[in-house]
DNA sequence: TTGTTTTAAGATTTAATAGTCTGAAAACTG
DNA sequence: CAGTTTTCAGACTATTAAATCTTAAAACAA
């Protein structure tokens, strides 16, 4: 059961690992997290490139330069990052991938999923970085030593 | 949010249609099925071929040949049809995609989705073709008329 | 100013998923 | 038997996601 793209996996383990490195508003280089994370420098340079375009990170450039986040980790959403980079109509598709599913027109399984899926938004909804920033990071944002 | 391939939507739909066609436990062509869902043939051919070899489908060579549940609706639950289209470790995945997380190793997210996960995979275990079988069935096993 | 370090932008390649096509093999029909 | 209808098996193509590579632009440092 993969609900997130890689990208989006990716994105999320580089906003955790800002969020615990501390809450010094130091700029961060994306080749240290692609590193300490096994992550593919260009591809994380990417996403996170769209993630700066959209008031979660500032980025600067330059010797010293790098990404933060743009605001503190307890006002940053799961929900708010995933609907950028998996896009907006994230929390609405169809179980079977039927275009005309809804309400008026349900396909056998609609009313099951809409409410798993409504919670699965509501637990987005109220997680922030902050309610997941924890101590041993590295350990568990990575998976070798 | 996407849990299924489209292979995996198409065979669950095929084998709804199946299950609310009727009791009668005659053969139903793949075309038939292919044009009232309006899906490829051939790749139904061989989502439904990958079904017939597990016990969920049967199937008949020849005029008047084709698929039919190779058991009663009632027995064919979702999480075996999808454990079979998906691969057997569906339920297994971690949201992050680190392949070693787990109850030793987890990840920030490990124990909040191992929650979810295992709600949805005991609706999919509880849930069987029976209980989706529908009158209006057509109407919301395609898109369009 | 020249060189280094960093992100930005986008072209290119690779891999995975989705879908198509062709030629069988099985079962029926006349 | 010859011809038709169907599934079966696998090669092939197309599309999308994932990853890499290249060149630029910004910021700093000597």
């Amino acid at each position: 059961m993969k609900i997130l793209s890689n990208g989006s996996a990716y994105g999320l383990r580089a906003l955790l690992y800002l969020a615990a490195k501390g809450d010094t508003r130091e700029f961060v280089s994306i080749g240290e997290i692609s590193e300490q994370l096994d992550i593919s420098f260009h591809f994380l340079t990417k996403v996170l490139q769209s993630l700066s375009q959209k008031d979660i990170l500032v980025s600067y450039r330059g010797p010293n330069g790098g990404v933060a986040l743009a605001r503190a980790p307890e006002t940053i959403r799961l929900s708010e990052v995933v609907l950028i980079l998996e896009g907006e109509d994230y929390f609405e598709k169809c179980l079977l991938g039927l275009p005309g599913c809804g309400d008026q027109a349900p396909c056998p399984m609609h009313y099951r999923w809409k409410h798993w899926k409504a919670s699965i938004r509501s637990e987005f909804e109220s997680t922030t970085l902050a309610d997941l920033k924890e101590p041993e990071l590295l350990k568990h944002l990575r998976w070798a030593t």
